[in-house]
DNA sequence: TGTACATCAGTGAACGCGCGTTCACTGATGTAC
DNA sequence: TGTACATCAGTGAACGCGCGTTCACTGATGTAC
């Protein structure tokens, strides 16, 4: 944050990440770029030498976010080693954990009221990390002959139970809703659907 | 709106109302307490007679929205009728109308910020919501001896899930993430999730 | 039925505040020769 | 290697704005007698 010189040398970056900062902290209001700028240690006017103004810097978090989050995807659901099955149970935790680990850049995805569809890069970040989603669907019914449900279909009940889970059950509320965990309520509503597509036995 | 004689007659409500408006048309972040009394016609200091703040008129809108969102839920499931199963379908329908039709109650209920735990009248309609569907999941069991998962839980996966297809897929953002209807993606979602219940025979 | 008076629910002006954004500027850096 | 110069990435002051909130006030309403 401190700064010796009179360029900060990467500025675009630190105002990414003041700004997770801040929406960690603050909440999706708490964030102002006059505050983010501060946070990086530089004049209310620096932000403009690199983003068009609040939302443009938004949507950069949210494009990082969504990036990395498909990183993480990929990267739990490892080619469905050893068994699809279980590989697609792993991008469920891997999911609650990006959610955890990394408030910031979820909120700033899903809850900050950026437009996704209206930023091309910011879209195919997104659709990168639905495809993960939707291949590990696929790979579920690789043994299985027959007709099959559509990937795709499965990927989005899957995204939307989790998130769900997310947004109610998932902040670290004391004496929340539920007492149990998130990461308990998405298995267990992961297992009942995956037996209702048939890919559990009875 | 127009008011005739000095004193409103319900600035209250009307404040609510106004709230409600705004949040649909300009977004959670588009509502001020200042906007809000100008829409309901009088000063901006008049609201500070009915609420001590920002947050309290948020939370009573909040309130109002849990109330009429258990009613609603209540009234689709109407005691189990004809059968359970149609009955907890009907609820899940209703939910997404109800985030359709009064998206501004929903807004301020699921993305406003506001702790619901922080504010006794709000949490009780909260989970006086949540009580209609537990009791719509335990109607799923009545004619099944043996043992049966918690309704609370299957309660929980449901809401969870209808959560999630209305922030995702909700919107109706045209050429949205997914061309499927929010309405089917969640009838298919709580098909297959009930099957995997052993609710609905394969 | 009329009147005095307390209470209620508004007004409007004022405040301090922080934000987003623009602007002319300037210090630092990189490059051509 | 040195110098001139273009470009880049900052500064800091200023602006207009709308918000939340407070305050003394006043018009309207309800009630006791």
């Amino acid at each position: 944050m401190a700064r010796s010189s009179y360029h900060h040398g990467n500025l675009r970056q630190a105002l990414v990440e003041a700004t997770v900062k801040l929406i960690e902290d603050s909440g999706p209001q708490g964030f102002t770029l006059a505050e983010a700028a501060r946070l990086a240690g530089v004049s209310a006017a620096a932000p403009y030498r690199h983003f068009a103004g609040r939302d443009e810097l938004l949507e950069e978090v949210a494009r990082q976010g969504f990036e990395e989050f498909a990183d993480r995807l990929e990267a739990a659901f490892d080619d469905g080693r050893p068994r699809p099955l279980t590989a697609f149970l792993r991008m469920g935790q891997a999911y609650l954990a990006f959610a955890a680990e990394r408030r910031g850049f979820y909120i700033a995805m899903f809850e900050s009221g950026i437009s996704i569809a209206g930023n091309s890069a910011l879209q195919q970040a997104s659709e990168r990390a639905r495809g993960v989603l939707v291949r590990g669907a696929e790979s579920l019914f690789v043994a299985r002959p027959g007709p099959r449900p559509p990937a795709g279909m499965i990927a989005d009940h899957i995204w939307a139970l989790s998130h769900g889970v997310v947004e109610l059950f998932g902040r670290g509320k004391p004496g929340a809703r539920s007492p149990i965990a998130p990461a308990d309520m998405l298995e267990s509503g992961a297992l009942i659907y995956l037996r209702g597509l048939g890919i559990i036995p009875d």
